[in-house]
DNA sequence: CCAAAAAAATAAGGTAGATTAATAAAGTTG
DNA sequence: CAACTTTATTAATCTACCTTATTTTTTTGG
């Protein structure tokens, strides 16, 4: 099996139990796809058609203000699925941007081909729902951590849970992503480094 | 059929389609439970043993921060199932309290009775993922909307979307949900109101 | 390997929202 | 309805974080 697809059938495997057949059967509803750095799996005002797993790469999902400001929702790595979920369900146009930020592989799953799967192995209902139940859980967490704790805080936290994250994208991003500008996290930084020399 | 139970089968019949057969093997697995103001669905430290739906009465899901600060994560009100998922999926200590905010009626379904459930009628993975889903795009929005917006854009949004909630709970608590301090709700309600006389 | 662009750092001045503390209003209960 | 508790207001002071502007460093690509 082509080793990208078996990266996501062993995803799937870690979650619920799929037979020999099941996962044979999964197989050709898979379209893999590869974006350049920069390019765009979802645009804002586009429909998102499919459902995305990031086989590698690393993207991020964000949202544009009035005043164009550029927040970051999310980050994605490999083994992640990322979408504007919003949008996928309902058939609306995305109000969020997914870009990638490295050359991306992943592998999409277009909606008539999902419920072609859902009907095939409906324990893929009960997949999907245990990684967006988790998502959930973590965005509660978020929420809390944006109300309970500093700028700071949240920073050095960031950087213990993703520190892979926060090596290989840009200081503004991670800056977007917290909710804080760019050059207050420069001197959050600067005050970490002080303190870990003194 | 007993008519809270009837609410919660018309929930789910408007997402998913379930023969009769369905729904009357569904009921006996529902439990029906009252709680009085300010008692407690889950309390942090405990394990969430159920998924509860609420039929009438409105609760509160908080977290408390190590200074002893409340930060409420999410209301919840008639027709919305309210859990720390967490603790629920993963059957570990919950970290969030879910309180009643007034009277209120709910169904639990217990973890185990869930899984049989499961099985019984494997359309309800799906009924369960549409719900989560949803739940999830509203917060990912949320995210969003407190680094784009000021405290007062968010406040008047959310006496916008949920007047019926602005209107039946403490200001503090809105404040909390917001992530400001009472103080502050109570100037800029000040501020709005004035706005509006000129 | 150099020029241009992107990202990061620095610094001064400004503001949204926090903190503290005191008072007032509204709800609750015997 | 009086005493008590909870909730809301007000105001002064304070600070975490923003804005704007400039400079330095790093990355990119021809």
């Amino acid at each position: 099996m082509n080793s990208s697809f078996l990266k996501l059938i062993n995803h799937i495997n870690r979650r619920i139990i799929l037979t020999e057949d099941e996962q044979q059967a999964i197989i050709p509803h898979l379209n893999l796809r590869s974006y350049l750095k920069g390019q765009y799996i979802v645009q804002e005002g586009d429909v998102s058609r499919n459902e995305t797993f990031i086989v590698s790469g690393k993207v991020r999902s964000f949202y544009l203000d009035d005043k164009g400001n550029e927040h970051i929702v999310a980050f994605g790595i490999e083994d992640w699925w990322i979408n504007d979920i919003c949008s996928y369900t309902t058939q609306t146009p995305a109000e969020f941007n997914i870009q990638c930020l490295e050359p991306t592989e992943v592998i999409q799953i277009s909606r008539d081909k999902m419920e072609e799967l859902f009907i095939l192995a409906p324990k893929l209902e009960r997949y999907f729902r245990l990684i967006i139940q988790k998502a959930y859980a973590n965005m509660s967490k978020r929420i809390v951590n944006n109300h309970a704790q500093s700028a700071k805080e949240r920073y050095l936290s960031f950087i213990g849970t993703y520190p892979d994250i926060a090596n290989r994208v840009p200081q503004y991003m991670i800056a977007s992503y917290l909710g804080i500008t760019k050059e207050f996290l420069s001197s959050l930084r600067k005050q970490i480094h002080s303190d870990a020399k003194s």
